[in-house]
DNA sequence: ACCTGAACACCGTTCAAGT
DNA sequence: ACCTGAACACCGTTCAAGT
């Protein structure tokens, strides 16, 4: 695609993509500068022409990975529908790439990318009517949620895969729809949580339930 | 303490000690074999004696970090105020050591160690009378949430200890009790959602619409 | 039981220089 | 604009051998 197989210069797209794809055909620990400079047929030094460090390289792919998650807005949805909806998004967009929770993950903690994720997040959250403080923590807790969930999801697939189980750990080999539960199950708590706290301020601050 | 300055030999537990003061003083990227085994006076060889790779150390690590937050059981409180005060206290132990967070993240992603901090919230659950699958997956979601976010603020700290604000980017200084005000809301965001949940099914299934 | 010495097979990054 | 060549300063891990 944007392989530029053999024409010798390379442009800052062709590395990423390259990059992506190491990183989905072999995982995070084998994309190295060294890697990815002899999948391009150049040497490591190469790279830092196109990005200063191996960081901003990594926040780059997370910024890819993530963006390619992106729907349309869907605005007609109820805002617990919608929170739902992207945080499934999200989760769908992070499984699509080997290791691509992690690389999101490393990425945000170290305030590097674009926030793409969390402020659609927020934006579905704003839509019920919370304040941007509000919206942004929840975001913010949903963010956490998924990612440390996705993380250890695609940890757990990869250990499956090489069978790399403790003798007499019979070890639950990761059922898909238990998983996709267990992760709806979290944003349902969250989502849930948040529509309680707008409850709760709808009917004032004094007036508990109707008892 | 445990430091066997000159003593020649070493042990195990001196060993992870001596590494916890290595994480706790300079933080994870400085945590090498190498530098341990200089900090102890001893070849880097010498550390395989006592643990067979580096994660197993860090799974170590992981342990005594979050097995040094735990108080007593509290049987008391009620299970909403006791499972924010794991949460609290799970928070707290992270924070004590440099990159705990981290280290404990990793480790819990691996499913090295033993999962304390898990089983622990897990049982504050299982205080409010929910059945063992709820209560482990309200504790997982609470155990993502904890870890992201204060990866999140250790991360932060840092960065802000060491002064790298991009020019023009003024940058929250990251308030302490903004810190802790935005982990306890997503706290209560989940232990809201779960007080829901039991609202639910203590008053029928059919009883609530959930539109 | 605990460690040394020496090696193996790697890393990310810098920088002068080339085209 | 994009890359080479060569180096710097590191990594984790293995393994025979020592005491």
């Amino acid at each position: 695609m944007t392989g530029n197989e053999s024409g010798r210069r390379h442009t800052r797209d062709d590395v990423a993509e390259t990059a992506l794809r190491i990183l989905d055909d072999y995982g995070l620990p084998d994309l190295t500068m060294r890697r990815l400079a002899a999948a391009l047929d150049v040497q490591p030094s190469a790279l830092y022409w196109h990005f200063p460090n191996k960081q901003t390289l990594l926040a780059e792919l997370a910024d890819r990975i993530v963006a390619r998650g992106a729907g349309a807005p869907t605005d007609t949805t109820a805002w617990p529908d919608r929170l739902r909806a992207e945080s499934v998004a999200l989760r769908d967009a992070l499984l699509a790439y080997r290791d691509g929770a992690e690389v999101v993950a490393s990425t945000y903690a170290l305030g590097l990318g674009d926030s793409a994720a969390q402020r659609r997040l927020a934006a579905a959250a704003a839509s019920g009517g919370f304040d941007a403080e509000t919206s942004d923590r929840a975001a913010t807790a949903l963010l956490h949620f998924v990612l440390g969930h996705v993380s250890h999801e695609q940890q757990r697939m990869q250990f499956d895969s090489i069978g790399v189980l403790a003798t007499g750990e019979a070890a639950d080999p990761l059922d898909a729809s238990d998983s996709a539960a267990a992760f709806a199950f979290g944003v349902d708590l969250l989502v849930g949580g948040l529509e309680r706290l707008g409850d709760e301020s709808r009917s004032g601050p004094l007036s508990r339930s109707r008892t």
